[in-house]
DNA sequence: GTGAAAGCGCTAACAT
DNA sequence: ATGTTAGCGCTTTCAC
């Protein structure tokens, strides 16, 4: 190994020092400027190399108030649904060399508004929120920020910036149409019921404005738990339903994987699905596709919300202070599958 | 709305001249100083609120030469296991307001080193790898680093730093005496023959060590193509293993996904499971556990990775330069179910 | 308990 | 094509 012992900070200025330049031309040997000459700059380079240096971008941050950051909250990046959309966000924004900044809420908007605090800190250029129900604080400082705010993953009716979204509630509504449509008339829902996750009560409320739409009754609402409510509550919600109401013929749940843990109650219980019960999921994760019978259910799209996402941040960051906030509607998608008939 | 209506950036400065007092008292005041009146530092608070004052991270980080920054490169977020990593890591860091930078790789070795240039020039305290495999360049950069190297997921021969991790060869050995010890002889690995999966490829490797120690064939390995291999990769695996190895009585798959695609396959071909054929996954995804049949698999604690690596991560930030390199082994564990007999 | 001076490493702006 | 000066906003250090 022929690496210095002692390693000190290298910086700009000892690479200018060791060839005869100042730091100045180093600086701009390094963004490839044009007024350059092309021999330094080879120099330069190689010289950086051979003294192991390491760009600052802390310093240049400072200098030139842009950091290329681009802070992004989701409840919980464990849900193959939000993952989709980080990872495809990702995808888009690292080719650009702009670096995520993911931070966890966990479902809670206490915890979402510290960590709001603590990404602004880093002052990152634009901020992505999955969600559109915010603490007052949150909404403040979001309000009063300078940069591009997106909500994901919904359509607020009082949006605090940009939208790329979709409706939770008229998704969940035309499932409810299918499910009429296929003859089924005493409907339940499962989940949704607590604040802390608001996608869950938009589907319900689209399961009930459906339900009332059509003059059928809408309220066999199952609670199914705190968010993120998965396979075992939806195992414990099909007892409650079936206890509190035999006689239902569609259910519909506020997720693929409540969706399942009910089927799996169902075959427990002798419950034939769809002849008996039909059911039905939400999100399109993969279970819903390879579980028996397979499930019908909601594609929300997730990864592209992501791509889009990061298409408007970049036309953002590139154009000047653009005027009016802008509203992306995704378009969530029926699938229908041998859960329901 | 009272905001002003030009938003100028505020700074301490701003807040001291307010109240006569220096920028200095202001920065005391925010760090929740000994040394300074309860009076005072309640009046700045409150005027820092009035003002909407955001403090300057970029500006802290430089002068005090600290980030609260640690970078992680993975192969995909979107990977359900490589995602509970990410996630457990995340959700101990935050807590301490430590702030994850993530990149994914695609698993391509040349763009992880795209992405850990990028990485190092925001100055991390910390950076946590995805795997052992990289560039010669990478691995030049994170030697020379000041900062703690973490490798997760694998068990390196040769680390750059600390490991935390588990072998994926001697965990896929193990599995093959579990079929070995229920009485199958011919077996066959499906998956990890390509570069840019190194855990399939030492799960390959243990799989023919395994065998070769069992005195037995070790050749029917089928490739199962580039990763990341899903489910239809190993549907059609199976044709390829059956087409050239009828009489195999036991299918050792790189993870549960590949074997659930070879499950249906298995479905398909009136294949019965464990019956004609034993099938393994590795992993411990949700769908292994909700198949028909469960599949026997590997639980790799992929969530525990990302929570020791944390506390490994924050007792290495709070001493002061450690000693020597650590190596956290993790004991993954043989889950057995309905698809081995 | 508070302030003044200096500087972290880079780069905009203005020279030459 | 290259250099000089100044300053981004904070915090270390020393002074009082």
């Amino acid at each position: 190994m022929k690496t210095p012992s002692v390693k000190r900070k290298v910086k700009m200025a000892d690479i200018g020092a060791a060839l005869g330049v100042s730091a100045m031309t180093v600086s701009r040997a390094f963004k490839g400027d044009a007024g350059i000459n092309a021999r330094t700059r080879a120099a330069i380079l190689a010289k950086a190399d051979e003294l192991g240096y390491v760009f600052d971008a802390t310093a240049s941050n400072l200098r030139k108030s842009r950091t290329g950051f681009v802070a992004i909250t989701v409840p919980s990046v464990e849900n193959a649904n939000f993952s989709a959309t980080v990872r495809d966000l990702t995808k888009r924004l690292q080719k650009k060399n702009l670096q995520i900044l993911l931070a966890n809420t966990e479902y809670d908007p206490a915890e979402e508004e510290r960590l709001i605090v603590q990404l602004l800190r880093r002052k990152p250029e634009a901020v992505v929120l999955t969600g559109a129900q915010h603490s007052q604080r949150t909404r403040a400082l979001l309000t009063n920020v300078q940069i591009p705010v997106v909500e994901i993953w919904d359509l607020p009716e009082q949006p605090l910036g940009h939208v790329v979204g979709f409706s939770n509630r008229t998704s969940m509504s035309g499932l409810v149409d299918h499910m009429v449509r296929t003859g089924r008339r005493r409907l339940a829902f499962l989940g949704g019921e607590t604040a802390n996750d608001p996608r869950g009560v938009q589907r319900r409320a689209g399961f009930v404005e459906a339900m009332e739409r059509h003059g059928l009754d809408a309220t066999r609402l199952i609670p199914a738990g705190s968010a993120p409510v998965g396979m075992t509550e939806g195992a414990a919600g099909l007892d409650l339903l079936l206890d509190q109401y035999p006689d239902t013929d569609g259910l519909l749940c506020v997720s693929d994987l409540v969706a399942f843990g009910a089927l799996a109650q169902c075959k427990r219980r002798g419950v034939r699905v769809p002849e008996d019960l039909a059911v039905s999921g939400y999100g399109n994760y993969e279970i819903g596709r390879v579980c028996e019978p397979p499930l019908t259910t909601i594609d929300v799209h997730a990864g592209q919300i992501g791509s889009r996402t990061a298409d408007l941040i970049l036309d953002l960051l590139d154009a000047p202070a653009e005027g009016a906030a802008q509203r992306h509607v995704i378009q969530p998608d029926l699938i229908l599958r041998r859960s329901t008939p």
